[in-house]
DNA sequence: CCGTATCCAAGCCGATACTG
DNA sequence: CAGTATCGGCTTGGATACGG
């Protein structure tokens, strides 16, 4: 039997344990949910919804998170939806309205980013330097 | 003055303060930093070394790590060791021997990414309704 | 053994144009 | 107003071949 190691797990110390109970399915999704906080606009997006404090229409929500481009906030807020972090409420109107809004699990899971977030930031500067560091020995191995 | 808003920020409640006081500079490698979670190996690449306990040669990191080319092997640890998450030691042997090893800054990096992963994975069931939820509805909009 | 160099396929994201 | 459709540049990562 061979035993074949998921892609792009990750298992740590006392989370090891729990980690192995997933099925394969669900440490995909994990990582997947995890995954979207790198993602280019999803966290912030959240963020500017869930600080506005109250349903937030499409056009304000583009306001406040910049130099976004429709397409991408429109692909953006419809994976925050399908994952249940904000929900999308549709007007029959005209001319439409759409508003979105932060949902408990959404809140939920900007403060559990919070935590790592900050604490990279606080290390920011020795990050930088250890990048300057490597920049400035050269290249291992480089050939001459 | 126009007021430009950085792209790819992140702030959120009581941390909004303190992101605040970062350059552009240090916002933007705080978000290169945090981003490292979602890189396809490096976490997994990072815990494999950690849990091993001590210094690792490149061919046993390949193992444990799984299915990864060497390619994307070598990119990743180099990442890594530009940001001082491991070091790496070459030892002038024939054959080449090189070795990695987890940094303190790694392993608490690993410790401060664990609670978000953790958080997620028991709530991945929830993730999955509401996906499932998201995929049985029509298409919002949808023409037709 | 531990890489580097090159090619290539897939996906992200912006710009632009169009629609109910 | 709030999208969809299409194109095209850029990055990412696998496969393969080669090098010190």
């Amino acid at each position: 039997m061979k035993k074949v190691r998921k892609q792009s797990k990750f298992s740590w110390e006392h989370i090891k344990d729990f980690c192995d109970t997933l099925t394969e399915a669900e440490d995909t999704l994990t990582r997947e949910i995890v995954s979207c906080i790198s993602d280019k606009w999803s966290l912030w997006t959240m963020s500017v919804i869930a600080e506005n404090r109250q349903p937030m229409r499409f056009s304000r929500v583009m306001e406040h998170v910049g130099e976004i481009s429709q397409k991408s906030l429109t692909k953006t807020l419809r994976g925050l939806e399908r994952d249940g972090l904000i929900t999308r409420k549709v007007f029959a109107e005209v001319p439409p309205r759409v508003e979105y809004t932060i949902t408990p699990l959404g809140t939920e899971m900007l403060d559990n980013v919070a935590p790592l977030w900050l604490w990279v930031a606080t290390r920011v500067r020795r990050f930088q330097d250890s990048r300057n560091a490597f920049n400035q020995r050269q290249p291992a191995i480089r050939k001459q």
